[in-house]
RNA sequence: GGAGCGGUAGCUCAGUUGGUUAGAGCGCCAGCCUGUCACGUUGGAGGUCGCGGGUUCGAGUCCCGUCCGCUCCGCCA
């Protein structure tokens, strides 16, 4: 029903006659011509509806209405000198109309296709329509781009591509299992998998050697912004490989699938981090790393101090940190409130972060005046302390510590707009995860990142001893 | 399970200390317009202010309840 698609006439085919069709982007009604933007899923041309060139088809072309579905047949012809629209690939021609079939009308929009929508109930109401915007199809194509690649580059690295079982055994561990009710055993259930675990192990014992699925996984969790009860995670195992070969699988997967997707050439190689240094030094095991802003141990600059709570904290095994937000010293009262209110929420024992801020050749803090001149020298070099910053403080256990200041860095930097540019990506490895964390309030051993672990090479030693403990 | 924010026209939102007929932009409908591209222009239609109750001479606005949505914590990797 075509001959072209919608980005694809250029110069070189100017004189063709062509047949279009697809979606009214939009319709601009002059009284005597008039212009339609046809779209497609690839791209936009303007049509032109000339009452000179067939009154019955121009006349037809007045009841035209965003949305409506048309096919034109017409000549591709030069736009006017002055009159190219470089915003869109077929910017430089137009086709002249001789022929307009309307295949359906359109109602009439619920919402406009050519904003941001923020109402999530409506664009799901109506995600025929939503998926229409252009921000909405590229992502759709996207996707499918990078998934591509990522089996391409699978397939070719040895990976078998297998399918596990969606209806299974439920788990004990973890997540909430979605759960189905069984016809054939009443009053048993299926589980939806949480993940592809089991089946990919015993894959492995079965000797497939290299497996990966584009997963559908599902949770029955509480939703975030970011995370959905179903999603798709890329599922990998492979046996008789090293961490080393592992990374380097991740990092080539990567490559591709942003080469794919994005047209980026990412470092074939990420730099890495320890767990232990991403918890010192940002406070999360996922750092941001697109911003510095790191915590400072200032356990030597506070060695001989008489304040008595850092005193008592450093002298039972704790740590007093810092953070410096550079710049940040225009912070307002609200964000400040903010920031108390995350800091109490990660655990801050005391209503209020202890903070000194250099603002206008001053000192503003609370703390200020309890600090001795030393102190305050060392606070001031080792936090590079300039002119507009802020410094937060914390105290307490290293555990604590890193959480709450870790959280206020990641929320200060929003509000400080460091988040913003969408295009680096600061790909990062954070290795030697322990398995295994105590959590000081139920007292009970939970598994920090997954228990699906080979243990670490030091470790096998105690294993084979039987020592748990 | 907990906390915060929100619900006013088809959409996005404004609405002051409680006060006359609840507004704007976009969209929609009709007219005009032969070179626009978010076309322009003139006019018009469109409202159970989420729902229920209360206070008041008077409630979009204050109080109580309730429903729905979003964000965060818990939870989840």
């Amino acid at each position: 029903m075509r001959s072209h698609h919608c980005n694809e006439l250029r110069d070189s085919h100017i004189g063709q006659t062509v047949t279009l069709i697809g979606w009214v982007n939009s319709a601009r009604d002059h009284g005597g011509v008039i212009f339609i933007d046809l779209r497609d899923r690839e791209g936009l041309t303007q049509c032109v509806f000339h009452p000179e060139e067939n009154p019955e088809v121009s006349a037809l072309s007045h009841t035209l209405r965003d949305e409506d579905v048309v096919q034109v047949v017409g000549r591709v012809s030069r736009r006017l000198a002055g009159s190219e629209n470089a915003k869109i690939q077929t910017g430089a021609v137009e086709i002249v109309a001789t022929g307009l079939t309307i295949v359906n009308k359109a109602d009439v929009l619920p919402f406009q296709l050519d904003k941001e929508l923020s109402n999530e109930d409506l664009r799901m109401k109506y995600r025929y329509l939503d998926l229409r915007r252009a921000r909405m199809s590229k992502n759709i194509r996207q996707r499918s781009v990078i998934t591509s690649a990522a089996r391409r580059y699978l397939d070719e690295t040895g990976f078998y591509e297998i399918e596990t079982p969606i209806l299974s055994n439920p788990t004990p561990e973890g997540a909430r299992d979605f759960l189905v009710p069984s016809r054939l055993n009443p009053g048993r259930f299926y589980a939806l998998p949480q993940a592809p675990q089991q089946y990919k192990q015993l894959l492995m014992v079965a000797g497939v050697e290299k497996y990966f699925q584009i997963a559908r996984c599902f949770r029955d969790e509480d939703l975030r912004a970011d995370r959905q009860p179903e999603f798709t995670q890329i599922d990998i195992e492979a046996s008789f490989v090293t961490q080393e070969d592992i990374i380097k699988l991740v990092e080539g997967l990567l490559v591709n699938m942003f080469k794919a997707g994005l047209g980026i050439e990412v470092a074939a190689s990420f730099p890495r981090m320890t767990y232990q240094d991403a918890m010192d030094i940002y406070g999360s095991d996922k750092p941001d790393t697109r911003y510095a802003m790191k915590i400072t141990d200032l356990g030597e600059v506070f060695s001989a101090t008489e304040f008595k709570i850092f005193r008592s904290i450093l002298d039972g095994g704790g740590v007093v940190r810092a953070i410096n937000a550079k710049g940040f010293a225009t912070i307002t009262t609200g964000q400040m409130n903010r920031l108390n209110e995350i800091a109490v929420q990660a655990g801050l024992p005391v209503k209020n972060l202890a903070f000194v801020k250099y603002e206008n050749g001053e000192y503003k803090s609370p703390l200020w005046k309890i600090f001795t001149d030393v102190e305050k020298a060392a606070v001031i070099t080792t936090l590079d302390l300039a002119e507009g910053d802020i410094v937060f403080f914390a105290a307490g256990s290293r555990e604590s510590v890193s959480t709450i200041l870790g959280r206020v860095r990641t929320e200060a930097a929003v509000m400080m707009e460091l988040t913003k540019d969408s295009t680096a990506f600061n790909f990062l490895w954070i290795v030697d995860f322990p398995l295994l964390a105590h959590d000081e309030e139920t007292g009970h051993w939970a598994a920090v990142h997954h228990p699906f672990t080979r243990p670490h090479p030091d470790d096998m030693e105690k294993l084979e001893a039987g020592d748990y403990a």
